[in-house]
DNA sequence: GTTAGCATGTAAGGAGTTACATGATTTT
DNA sequence: AAAATCATGTAACTCCTTACATGCTAAC
């Protein structure tokens, strides 16, 4: 009820799993890792820090209420928190980790749909081969499916067709042909195992006891 | 006040210039129109057609009320209506015709944004030259923007680099780029005339009876 | 005469923005 | 001390979707 939506959810838990964090921070990050053209206001962010909070995925470490003299005195340690204002700094719980590996692993269509396929490859080394492989597949032929029903309706089409309409569509269907080929790219690398070995963290494997998490 | 999506209005008004139409029919062409994944919804086409129709832009041609009886009768006819239900015919008015041909000129910041950018173009054959190539180049700064800041904030950055975020924003970089050349493709046609001429109506100059409408 | 598909409409809610309000800290 | 920047937060509004409600017409 209280959820705010799942991409932007999926992306803090993502970024503060890395390492804690304040709200400010955290927005930068998020423009640069949801980005092309997002924006992300405090008016999105904050509302969502708090729900995450209330749901127990993440905490508050407030570093110490800090009264203006209070302040005063912690700016002498060189290590200290040189923050502005009562920064909160967020970190993940062990539930937060949780939710956010199952969020991950999960490809139904929701992982599929442009937000929430940006992200989710967005941390990918964080995930095993056959998970990536599922969502790029997955991906894939959501695209193509598009392709499939613009090519339909325009052929079948009476629909206006003077120069301008006629280029801008053929730049629209180009760039999704693009996304497909890169897709299709990162497939073959993820099949024959190319891109596996690259990620440097291979620590992303912690707790892999269990070897049933195929499915 | 009942002024639904600024990019929806245009599409709508620019698609009952070309020929009334219905709500249903409407529909299906917006989405090849706004194309690219958009779906769009009854909920947000029937209200923006009634608030179009309270501001009288456009007006309902309702093709006689219709009652069962009546329609038996109609049916008779070979190019009567043959709907099925009470179609709603929406023409445009004189005052809408008016207000297409305003917003399609408006250049302002507004018209550089992805969904606004698309419908203006879409509808390129019913602007002068000036108007286009002021509308491409805005629509271009803006994304050379947005590839500056992105650029500077990956570079200073000590931001999460995995090489998937990596390979993320090399794809997202690209297309952003490709799209500023085709964008500059299309300014250099439009420069040298080379576009104006193939449009296939001409008769987009009804009304300039007035040569001051440059800016 | 019931099902399937055309056609219009509304209510509730989700995801986000802008604009505002507030306050601490650093710089000038 | 004023201004700029960092930082958090809220309220109102926008645009859109989903799910529902309704009813006509055609076809089986």
């Amino acid at each position: 009820m209280t959820r705010r939506g799942a991409a932007l959810e999926l992306a803090v838990l993502g970024l503060l799993h890395d390492a804690p964090m304040h709200g400010y921070e955290l927005r930068k990050q998020l423009i640069v890792l949801l980005g092309w053209g997002r924006v992300l206001s405090y008016g999105t962010l904050y509302p969502c820090l708090k729900a995450l909070g209330k749901d127990g995925y993440i905490v508050a470490d407030e570093p110490a209420p800090k009264s203006a003299k209070a302040a005063k005195a912690a700016k002498t340690g060189p290590e200290a928190v040189r923050g502005r204002r009562n920064r909160i700094v967020y970190r993940l719980t062990a539930e937060g980790k949780e939710r956010f590996a199952h969020a991950l692993e999960e490809s139904g269509p929701s992982a599929w749909d442009d937000e929430s396929f940006g992200v989710r490859f967005a941390f990918f080394a964080r995930t095993n081969s056959p998970t990536r492989v599922r969502i790029l597949e997955g991906r894939r032929s959501r695209l193509e499916e598009r392709l499939e029903n613009v090519r339909t309706s325009t052929q079948r089409g009476r629909e206006r067709a003077d120069s301008y309409t006629l280029e801008l569509q053929r730049h629209g269907l180009e760039s999704v042909e693009r996304e497909v080929r890169w897709l299709t790219e990162l497939i073959d690398r993820e099949r024959s195992g190319g891109y596996a070995e690259i990620a440097e963290e291979p620590a992303a494997v912690k707790k892999n006891d269990k070897t049933s998490e195929t499915s």
